[in-house]
RNA sequence: GGCGCGAUAGCUCAGCCGGUUAGAGCGCAGGAUUCAUAAUCCUGAGGUCGGGAGUUCAAGUCUCCCUCGCGCUACCA
């Protein structure tokens, strides 16, 4: 009934910029590469492509930093991430990067065709900060300057790294420009926006009902309920036109006259790689790029990606493809959640969490560290709830699921294939199938587990069937029937069953734990599952045996040396290493760290300052704001009203009476349209404490501190 | 404050469009077994499904309110 013949999958291109760590990995890459390998066994026609995103402001101040330019930035991360990826068996068809020619090119005729359209672009001319000496504009990230948040002096112009708060340029007290360190002066400049609102029915009807003109798309229940919900919530608020151009000499030129200096906005160009990826595929191998981008209802386009990626991906981007004609939309967007490390967020300032490459170096010296880390986070995988990586559940998986429970059910058929018949494989019985029955059951389970990216379920069907070839064996129990009657012919029954449970196992692995899928074969004496009876046995009712009686045995081995081993202490001093690494950061971070000091003012800039004692005589929370308190503070000879961000440290009724310090001769400011008339002093250390400065010494309001 | 997602056995989580005694894995208790990596198998104990109200013949599953967690967003002069 399908009437889909290709299958497009992409995963969200990496930022070259820094190396990607755990979270990443369980978010866009294994999930999609369970996937891919999944539909590759069944034989399906199948691209998987993704690259390095490599444009944006932040590999410029990168590089500026490290002092080298940009491309080595990006072949750096490129390469490591492209290697590591490789690694891991994450087994992309193409890997491309957003650096290379014809994604320049393939963006530059996307923004165009947009743009003959008349009606899906508008421009704007806004007023941006601009830097006099060096003669541009400055992007977000080019600008730094004291966070109107946290204080943090060296806050970027789209986001204080120090207390994670989204800003905009024009917040940052005493902006300053990245390149020259002057302070910019706004200036005015041209955009081009790119009217989503335009989008906005279709999308819903699109996103809600999985309705696309007019005919049914897909079935919007199969979609995560977090995906749609984002996506409506989005959509419900209204949509807004989008800047995709920018002031910047790093990235895509935006192919229009009036347009010099100025260069797509990475977000435009990024998700268009998937295109140009597929295009250099398509060349390098011979194939048609139109018939999988622009196939119609013969393609299943799906996008793997992490949530902070959703809006871009089934609303921003679609979009774009629809303005554009002809392309397909995804099927589906089964975006994760987020991963924790052992219960906090990944930080790469804390040195929180692992990265890719270090896991691969650290556990050098552990076996079949690919799979292990594989399995640990598939069975962790946050696809409906954030979820938390822990070292003592990665030793459990290992050792329950991958040593006692699949690798001793192998081990155990091969020990007693090799004792009854020398490693060869007994006659079949002619009702080969039957006992069998239950486990194709599971397989069928399986396969619609992962059809629905159900990819931590259908990991636990994978053990169910290793569980059932336990069973069998228990059950049967060969070395009792060899006892009393070594020609008993059970015996060869039971154990052909057991090797046929194998060879499935080995299949059902590959999407999983690809690495060992190939040491079951060899040891089964496979070299590789023929793909005709592999087909079959996935697709058809037919069932064949895999292995064939008369053919020869490999050697058996131990698949997965267990963690937790009396005699063998060298794997867990490996996880040990680990759990005491996080340990030390968090005994680090229990000694208060102290700030950096900002750099010395003279003492003509102290005196600026006019700092008054007070005192609080009222105070009431704002509405619609969770942190901020309104005062009434008395200053002698006037009464202020002053409002201030402690609302989630001090309740209203604490604060009358008290005494404080407070800026006098700031400039008011409206917040939440009340005038703020001043500033209060408080002290705050690292463990978020707040006290006020100056609290409890017998003053009345007016005296002047200094 | 607004919006989204979540809250189910000690732990980690499944439970689709509401329908018989609420499931799995781990952990725990008891038993069986010895081919195997101190592995395996069986049995059992364990939950008023975050709290409250409502709709219904019937609610973990739908509606409303509340509490807590996560994310986005507004807000920290």
């Amino acid at each position: 009934m399908s009437k889909i013949k290709r299958h497009l999958i992409t995963s969200a291109l990496p930022y070259a910029n820094g190396p990607l760590h755990l979270g990443h990995l369980a978010g866009a890459y294994l999930p999609a590469d369970i996937y891919v390998r999944y539909l590759r066994l069944l034989g399906k026609d199948v691209l998987w492509v993704c690259g390095s995103d490599e444009h944006g402001a932040a590999i410029t101040i990168r590089a500026k930093k490290d002092g080298v330019s940009p491309k080595v930035i990006i072949d750096k991360y490129h390469a490591l991430n492209k290697n590591t990826f490789d690694a891991l068996g994450i087994s992309f068809d193409f890997y491309h990067r957003t650096s290379e020619e014809i994604h320049h090119k393939t963006s530059q005729d996307f923004f165009t065709k947009l743009y003959e359209k008349g009606d899906e672009f508008i421009e704007k001319v806004v007023e941006q900060y601009y830097d006099v000496a060096f003669n541009q504009f400055l992007a977000d990230r080019y600008i730094t300057g004291t966070c109107p948040k946290c204080g943090h002096t060296e806050a970027y112009g789209d986001q204080c790294e120090s207390c994670g708060s989204t800003l905009s340029p024009t917040e940052l007290i005493a902006p300053k420009s990245v390149l020259s360190g002057e302070a910019p002066i706004l200036r005015e400049t041209k955009h081009w926006y790119f009217r989503l609102d335009k989008h906005a029915d279709w999308l819903k009807e699109w996103i809600e009902t999985g309705i696309l003109d007019g005919k049914q798309h897909h079935d919007p229940n199969s979609w995560r309920k977090h995906v749609t919900g984002q996506c409506l919530s989005w959509l419900n608020s209204g949509l807004q036109p989008r800047s995709i151009t920018r002031d910047l000499d790093w990235g895509i030129s935006v192919p229009l006259k009036d347009a010099e200096g100025k260069v797509l906005y990475v977000w435009f160009d990024a998700p268009i790689g998937y295109i140009s990826a597929t295009k250099q595929w398509a060349l390098e191998n011979g194939k048609d790029w139109e018939s999988y981008w622009k196939g119609g209802e013969e393609v299943e386009l799906i996008h793997f990606i992490g949530k902070d990626n959703i809006v871009f991906h089934c609303i921003v981007f679609p979009a774009m493809l629809k303005a554009h004609g002809d392309f397909v939309l995804p099927r589906n967007v089964p975006a994760n959640q987020f991963l924790n490390f052992e219960g906090q967020k990944f930080s790469k300032s804390r040195g929180w969490g692992l990265e890719q490459h270090e896991y691969l170096q650290e556990f050098a010296d552990f076996p079949n560290k690919e799979d292990a880390l594989r399995y640990a986070l598939l069975r962790t995988l946050p696809e409906n709830k954030d979820s938390d990586f822990k070292w003592d559940e990665f030793v459990d998986f290992h050792d329950k699921d991958l040593a006692d429970n699949l690798g001793n059910f192998l081990n155990r058929v091969m020990v007693l294939s090799h004792s009854y018949f020398n490693g060869v494989v007994p006659p079949a019985p002619s009702n080969w199938s039957e006992p069998l029955q239950r486990v194709f059951d599971i397989v069928e389970q399986w396969k619609t587990e992962m059809e629905k990216f159900s990819f931590k379920a259908a990991s636990q069907s994978f053990m169910d069937v290793s569980s059932w070839g336990n069973t069998y064996l228990q059950e049967n129990a060969p070395w009792s029937l060899y006892k009393a009657n070594p020609t008993d012919p059970r015996i060869a029954e039971i154990m052909f069953t057991g090797l046929q449970v194998s060879a499935i196992l080995a299949i059902m692995a590959e999407p999983f734990i690809p690495f060992t899928s190939k040491r079951i074969n060899a040891m089964l004496g496979l070299n590789a599952l023929p793909a005709e009876s592999l087909r079959l046995f996935l697709n058809e009712s037919v069932k064949q045996p895999f292995i064939s009686s008369g053919s020869l045995l490999g050697t058996p081995e131990v698949l997965f040396p267990k963690i937790i081993d009396r005699k063998d202490t060298s794997r867990l001093s490996i996880i040990e290493k680990q759990k005491a690494k996080l340990q030390a950061i968090m005994e680090e971070e229990k000694d208060t760290s102290f700030p950096p000091l900002k750099p010395n003012i003279t003492f003509d800039d102290f005196a600026k300052l006019d700092l008054r004692s007070g005192i609080i005589l009222e105070a009431a929370v704002v509405p619609k704001a969770d942190k901020l308190l309104v005062l009434k503070v008395d200053l002698g000879f006037e009464i202020r009203t002053i409002v201030s961000g402690i609302a989630l440290h001090f309740s209203p009724e604490s604060l009358t009476g008290k005494k404080v310090v407070v800026v006098a001769n700031l400039e008011p400011r409206k917040l939440r349209g009340i005038e703020s008339q001043g500033m209060l002093l408080l002290a705050e250390r690292g463990t978020g404490e707040l006290v006020f400065v100056g609290a409890d010494q017998p003053m009345e309001g007016g005296w002047v501190v200094k």
